[in-house]
DNA sequence: ATGTCTGGTCCCACCAGA
């Protein structure tokens, strides 16, 4: 089973980038973050083309996560419990061929300090709260998605330039490590103890030509999962296209058991 | 500080967010 993720950075105008490489791809599962669009401006019709079933949860203008599967989709929860207050959609749970996969676009937090870090803060609070509730459940679980951390200065092109960022701050990165203690596997960290790899890429400066990049999209398995996982990658040229997102898709393949 | 993109509003150019 081949589980990607990918933040699309707006779904409507990265589409054909985003059929191509399913096309390419051809992931079981993948998440999709910052589609940028309401819930009636989801493209269900070109991506049932593809063979895919998808559940999503839209927002006018920013944010946005989806799931698309080739296989059914059992939803289980839409948007992080813990706050009735919080409106933004930035996570989805669904049961699907017997692994529980979450998906979430966690808050970038800039500027930091400030009320959109202890906004970031408050949701790392709320997602570390519920991972403890998923990482003791009877099934697999993989939570995905877009963390908006660097996990070590290894996952950093220059370190020293973003240790004030809401991405590297030494909070940031304590709420991961604290997140990670509970028992989850950093799958392309276990998969590629030593290597750098990045998988985004700002519009700036080059930032792709010149490999500058962040590893801040995750896979972490609980135990149940962790022993199934048998690869994994970036499809990192799909960085390289026209009109594309700055991120690169992720992925992994766990065994059938 | 800068840089590049998208989406949205309000008009034909800006702004916020990342």
């Amino acid at each position: 089973m081949k589980i990607a993720t990918y933040n699309v950075n707006g779904i409507s105008a990265r589409l054909p980038v985003l059929l191509r490489w399913l096309e390419e791809s051809a992931p079981d599962v993948a998440c999709l973050q910052e589609l940028k669009a309401p819930q009636e401006r989801f493209p269900l019709e070109a991506i049932e083309a593809l063979g895919y079933k998808a559940i999503w949860h839209g927002q006018k203008s920013w944010n946005g996560v989806a799931i698309l599967s080739k296989y059914e989709i059992e939803e289980v929860t839409r948007g992080l419990p813990g706050d009735e207050e919080d409106l933004q959609s930035r996570y989805l749970e669904a049961m699907i061929n017997g692994v529980l996969i979450c998906c979430l676009y966690l808050p970038n937090g800039n500027p930091a300090p400030g009320p959109k870090f202890d906004y970031k803060l408050g949701w790392f609070a709320r997602l570390i709260s519920q991972a403890k509730t998923l990482y003791d459940k009877e099934v697999p679980v993989v939570i995905t998605g877009d963390y908006n951390v660097m996990p070590t200065e290894l996952d950093v092109y220059k370190p020293e330039r973003w240790v004030d960022d809401a991405l590297f701050r030494p909070e940031t990165r304590a709420a991961f490590h604290e997140l990670l203690a509970q028992g989850w596997t950093d799958a392309i960290r276990k998969l590629y103890p030593d290597q750098v790899i990045y998988t985004f890429w700002d519009y700036f400066r080059n930032a792709y030509g010149r490999d500058a990049g962040l590893r801040i999209d995750h896979f972490l398995l609980n135990g149940r999962l962790a022993p199934r996982l048998i690869n994994g990658g970036v499809d990192k040229h799909v960085r390289g296209w026209e009109k594309t997102s700055d991120h690169a898709p992720v992925w992994i393949e766990i065994s059938k058991d």
